[in-house]
DNA sequence: CGTCCACAGGAATGACGGGCGG
DNA sequence: CCGCCCGTCATTCCTGTGGACG
């Protein structure tokens, strides 16, 4: 009975609640605006490369680079969802398709993904590499069409692969005789060149473009865009919205950062019935943000993960090395009955660890006492008791089923 | 100033789940 | 169904190394 009205309470209190936002679809970070302030330039240039395709011509190869949330990504899908409408109205052949490499994750699932675009379905192991590529060249090129590639995130997918597949495809075009490829890359990192074969360069790069971080005036022109969209009049406080450009300019001038931020301070405001959103919700939000961050991550860990972070935590230090590690690591796979990796790949955990910011791994020698890592949490302490229990030692560590030791989770989203 | 620790991290190899062509 | 191929992840084996100690 209490439960039930406590309920009509919260269902009540929302629908009759003071709206906040007016649409905050518009905050998401993969929404695309009807206009994108301080870019004017880059969609300029960027549409004056790829405008030949609209009279059947293959446009060159393009190259962009910037850090996170610079707008590479909104600038790229801007102009080819215009071209795209564009090539409609004049009857063009064009087809487009965005891969993001770094979820995308491995050479083969690109070539996969490109399959999936031109209408092969492909299993997601199975065949080779050459096989996959070989299948997509022959229907691509029965399609009669110019094909635009967006490479989001190539860097990552460089760096861990090698530009082998790179090499791969931007000499496709001279296995094709009725179609015409070209190659969107975007990279967050400036100096991919160093990774990259200097004939896979000079081919992918026929055209660059640069994107500057934004500064905080113009992150604070991108969120007053936006929020008059996103928001109801006069609820987003002038102070809020300086604080949100200030933090998220100081962090390289992230845009991505500064919406995720105002977003989140908006969902604060609603959740606390204020009337609008003030610099206090805002500095909430950062908190917030962050703690899901972390949060997510860990919950997403494989075991052998999960455990290496709980040898850590046990251990208790300011600092601990790898051996260490891998004898508490080597304990706690007795207490929980799973089968124990090597430290050699326990190297390779902790080092995914620290590129995801929950450990800081750094090599130190020690003189004669060997070289080795120094491990330290990049997060606090308790955020390990929150996510894996009071009793840390035997958490619920979710899912674990000793009967059947699976070895690894297939990648098998669609 | 050479030694030598305690690992780092690259390369080769194996196990596994899976698709393909016949 | 079979024999063969594949990609991925883990193991095994290996060489490399920074710098405090003696």
């Amino acid at each position: 009975m209490v439960n039930t009205n406590v309920l009509d309470d919260v269902f009540d209190n929302f629908v009759n609640r003071i709206n906040i936002f007016k649409d905050r679809e518009v905050l998401r970070h993969d929404y695309i605006p009807e206009k994108l302030p301080h870019r004017e330039d880059q969609i300029r240039l960027l549409g004056e490369r790829v405008a030949p395709v609209l009279k059947a011509a293959r446009c060159s190869n393009i190259f962009i680079y910037g850090k996170t949330g610079t707008g590479k990504t909104a600038v790229t899908k801007y102009v080819l969802k215009h071209l795209e409408e564009k090539s409609k109205q004049y009857g063009a052949q064009v087809k487009f398709c965005y891969i993001n490499c770094r979820t995308t994750g491995s050479e083969y699932r690109v070539f996969a993904e490109l399959g999936h675009n031109v209408g092969i379905s492909i299993p997601f192991t199975g065949l080779s590499v050459e096989e996959v590529t070989a299948r997509f060249r022959v229907k691509l090129d029965a399609a009669h069409t110019l094909f635009i590639i967006v490479l989001d995130e190539v860097d990552a997918l460089i760096k861990e692969k090698g530009d082998a597949f790179m090499y791969e495809l931007t000499r496709i075009n001279e296995n094709l005789t009725q179609s015409k490829v070209s190659i969107i890359g975007i990279s967050n990192d400036l100096r991919l060149k160093e990774f990259l074969d200097p004939r896979v360069f000079s081919s992918l790069s026929e055209e660059e473009l640069v994107f500057r971080p934004y500064d905080a005036s113009e992150l604070r022109n991108i969120l007053l865009e936006r929020s008059k969209i996103s928001f109801q009049d006069d609820v987003l406080t002038d102070s809020a919205l300086s604080i949100c450009s200030a933090l998220a300019a100081a962090e390289h001038g992230d845009a991505r950062r500064a919406l995720d931020l105002l977003r989140v301070a908006g969902e604060v405001a609603e959740r606390q019935e204020a009337k609008n959103i003030t610099a206090e919700h805002v500095q909430q939000a950062e908190k917030h943000i962050e703690h899901n961050r972390v949060v997510e991550a860990l919950n997403n860990l494989t075991l052998h993960s999960k455990l290496v972070l709980l040898s850590v935590y046990h251990l208790n230090k300011a600092s601990a090395t790898t051996g260490e590690i891998y004898d508490v690591y080597n304990e706690l796979c007795g207490e929980f009955g799973a089968g124990l990796l090597t430290q050699r790949r326990l190297g390779s955990l902790i080092n995914e660890l620290d590129s995801m910011g929950i450990v800081n791994a750094k090599v130190v020698s020690m003189g004669r006492y060997g070289r080795t890592k120094k491990i330290r949490f990049e997060i606090p302490r308790s955020l390990i008791r929150d996510v894996f229990g009071a009793d840390v030692r035997f958490s619920n560590i979710i899912d674990y089923k000793p009967q059947t030791p699976k070895k690894h989770v297939l990648n098998n989203n669609h």
